[in-house]
DNA sequence: ATGACACTATTTTAGTGA
């Protein structure tokens, strides 16, 4: 089985360039952050046509989160209770034994904001709600807006104490791990200096100017059955002429039976 | 020093992103 998680940056926008990554990767289960589209104006129909079940939590402009899957779904839930007023920025479903959720965490904007704050309580709740899950077979995943060490930025040291590298956000990356989760990429590539999100800007990934902050976490019997785990940087270079997304789907594989 | 790029709706300009 194989599983992603990607930030697209405007599902519609990039319809074409997700159909390309599809046929060519093949997952089985996809979580999608920034899909900036309620459900009247999701295309559905092209997901279908390719095979895959669609779970929405849309929203219209920003945010929307949104779960493929070319297994069956068994039960599916929306939004992080006690944070609605954040958007649209959890969703998750049961698959074949696994209970697969992803987020969109709010970006915080500048440590001055109030939306810093709101970023901080948002972790919070979101650790409370995946203990609350008690999921033995368990995937969180998605873009959590923190870079969890230095070696996850392209900055190192340097950006330590900004926004994405503070004290603050680490502890609440490192409390998903003490409930149970393990950072996929960073157990199978202890080494690697590797990033997910590179800015449009500047040239950027050219210059491997990035950050890792797209995860996928897992609980230990799933970490169990991962095979391989990579982050699909060849996806954040344009295709047949479309734009890609400024962030990579991060892929793992699994011995699912 | 600043902006750089891309998306969307509030659309021909502004807000957001990280």
């Amino acid at each position: 089985m194989r599983i992603a998680t990607w930030n697209v940056n405007g599902l519609r926008a990039r319809l074409d360039f997700i159909r390309i990554w599809l046929e060519q990767r093949q997952p089985d289960i996809v979580g999608l952050q920034e899909i900036k589209a309620e459900a009247d104006d999701f295309p559905h129909s092209a997901f279908e046509d390719m095979g895959y079940e669609t779970v929405l939590h849309g929203q219209k402009g920003w945010n929307g989160v949104a779960v493929l899957s070319r297994l069956p779904v068994e039960d599916s839930f929306r939004g992080l209770p006690s944070q609605k007023d954040m958007g649209a920025r959890l969703v998750g479903a049961r698959i074949a034994g696994l209970t697969f959720v992803t987020v969109y965490c709010p970006n915080g904007k500048s440590l001055e904001h109030e939306d810093y704050g709101r970023k901080l309580a948002w972790l919070d709740d979101l650790a409370a709600f995946w203990s609350g899950q008690g999921a033995e077979k368990g995937i969180l995943c998605g873009d959590l807006n923190v870079v969890p060490k230095p070696a996850d930025g392209w900055r190192g040291e340097e950006a330590d104490g900004e926004i994405f590298h503070t004290p603050e956000e680490r502890r609440r990356f490192d409390a998903l791990l003490r409930a149970g989760l393990v950072d996929l990429f960073r157990e199978l590539n202890p080494d690697a200096s590797a990033f997910s999100w590179w800015d449009y800007r500047g040239g950027a990934f050219r210059f491997g100017h990035g950050l890792r902050i797209d995860f996928l976490l897992a609980t230990r019997p799933v970490l169990a059955r991962v095979t391989k785990v990579e982050i699909d940087r060849d996806f954040r270079k344009k295709k047949e002429g479309l734009t890609a997304s400024d962030h990579a789907p991060v892929i793992a594989d699994l011995d699912w039976g």
